[in-house]
DNA sequence: CTCTGATCATGT
DNA sequence: ACATGATCAGAG
């Protein structure tokens, strides 16, 4: 077996790696066996094919003396040109039973897995797995960026959850960077806990797939276009905040701005970041002219798992006097029409607020004339209640049939918004989209 | 839980 | 001083 004695040496034997398929290293024909059988063959493969040792399941690292755990692991390639990690990258199991006596610092996980070898191959689903091209690798230290200060709260929470005897309850979508994944052969494959008596899935910690597609973004890779010439602003804003894809608003705010709220989450954070980092939406034309073309707006939404809006689209406030034009001729008939929305998705829950939540996705917004035609209704239910001096009459929600526009009240404290409605021309009193509506435009995206 | 009126920190 | 984009939080 090969030895090395430094990382930069080991990193200099790397490089002979890439572009080499897994067929190339698999001298004794693991890749004839099912593979299915044997999810971890291809890193057995580049462990003994590439590097030439032998097996090793102990809880020592990889190369021990580096202080490196080798993980081979895939990315796929998105229609619209993008690359994202296939699967979160499991690490060591959960030992139930040792974990409620772990200190996040000393324990197995940090010990194995705080720096790891990664090994990038592009997973293309025609291909026979040998075919694989191992792309490039990179070197990941948790440490990096303060993502380890994340994990290691990720760690507090499941080893809470072991610690109060609800091992059963654990799920991926308590943590916001290290999950504890299902690690047995069916949701039947359960093993005791030290706290209860019921009995839990088998678990592992794993990097979540969101988080290994940051991970994998943060790094230039050799086979991607260079000296970018974006065709679409997608393709722009992707550039600008896909390595922020997988962490937390915190994290993203403090990596950006270089300083951290403690106490009081700013409501405006997201449009912070996405001013920062793509730009105000009145710069945007001069960052790039492909903003030139159409109004775009970026806007920021939390969702849940499944991209379902936790809270409605707002805008912003309305004028009264805007109102005595009709739908046809009016600014907001106008804007609707026109405008384009890309959407940032932050994934949160009940437990994951504002500042937690973790950047998912970007989505673009438009709207059709049939939906342009659901606004008219709602525009000119406030136009008639301002002409009757009727506030009765406003569009709140779920009053008009099939209604994807009502009003909000959208002020200060105090401001009494509805009973004022016709003391200032600006009001205190706002349009906002629906969530269902938001959710089914979502869905038509990508 | 969801819904919806109320409120906030920031930028200009 | 207050509009903005967004979230909060009590009611149901």
């Amino acid at each position: 077996m090969k030895k090395f004695n430094t990382i930069d040496e080991l990193l200099k034997y790397t490089e002979n790696i890439k572009g080499h398929t897994f067929r190339d290293f698999d001298k004794d024909g693991k890749l004839e066996e099912n593979l299915k059988r044997n999810k971890g063959a291809l890193g057995q493969i580049i462990e003994e094919g590439f590097y030439g040792y032998s097996l090793n399941n102990s809880a020592k690292a990889d190369f021990d003396n580096l202080g490196l755990e080798l993980k081979v692991t895939g990315f796929i390639r998105n229609k619209n040109g993008t690359i994202s990690a296939k699967e979160r990258l499991v690490l060591s199991k959960i030992d139930y039973n040792s974990i409620v006596n772990e200190e996040f610092d000393f324990s197995k996980l940090l010990f194995k897995n705080r720096k790891l070898l990664i090994i990038w191959y592009e997973y293309e689903k025609d291909k026979s797995p040998a075919d694989f091209v191992v792309q490039d690798f990179q070197l990941y230290d948790m440490d990096e960026q303060g993502d380890i200060t994340i994990i290691k709260n990720d760690f507090e929470i499941i080893k809470q959850k072991v610690v109060i005897g609800e091992a059963h309850e654990l799920s991926e979508g308590l943590t916001s960077y290290l999950g504890a994944c299902p690690k047995g052969i069916n949701s039947l494959d359960v093993t005791n806990q030290p706290n209860s008596p019921e009995m839990a899935m088998r678990r592992a910690y794993a990097l979540k797939n969101s988080y290994m597609t940051g991970v994998l973004r943060s790094v230039k890779f050799a086979f991607e276009a260079d000296g970018a010439q974006y065709k679409t602003i997608e393709e722009y804003v992707f550039a600008q905040v896909s390595k922020f894809i997988g962490k937390t608003q915190s994290a993203i705010y403090e990596e950006i701005f270089k300083n951290k709220y403690e106490e009081r989450i700013p409501k405006n954070l997201n449009k912070m970041i996405s001013d920062k980092i793509i730009g105000k939406d009145v710069e945007l034309p001069e960052k790039n002219p492909l903003f030139s073309k159409t109004n775009y707006v970026i806007k920021n939404i939390p969702v849940d798992k499944h991209n379902y809006p936790l809270e409605r689209m707002s805008f912003r406030n309305l004028v009264l006097s805007e109102f005595e034009e009709e739908w046809e001729n009016s600014r907001w008939k106008n804007y609707f029409e026109e405008v384009t929305f890309i959407v940032l998705l932050y994934e949160g829950n009940s437990k994951i607020k504002n500042g937690f939540r973790i950047f998912k996705d970007i989505k673009k917004i438009t709207f059709n004339a049939e939906d342009v035609e659901l606004f008219g209704r709602t525009y000119n239910t406030v136009r008639e209640a301002i002409k009757t001096r009727d506030i009765s009459k406003l569009p709140y929600p779920k009053v008009i049939n099939g209604q994807i526009l009502e009003i909000a009240p959208k002020g200060q404290k105090n401001d009494d918004a509805y009973n004022r409605f016709f003391d200032r021309d600006v009001t205190k009193v706002c349009f906002m989209i629906d969530k269902d509506f938001i959710f089914k435009k979502l869905s038509e995206d990508k």
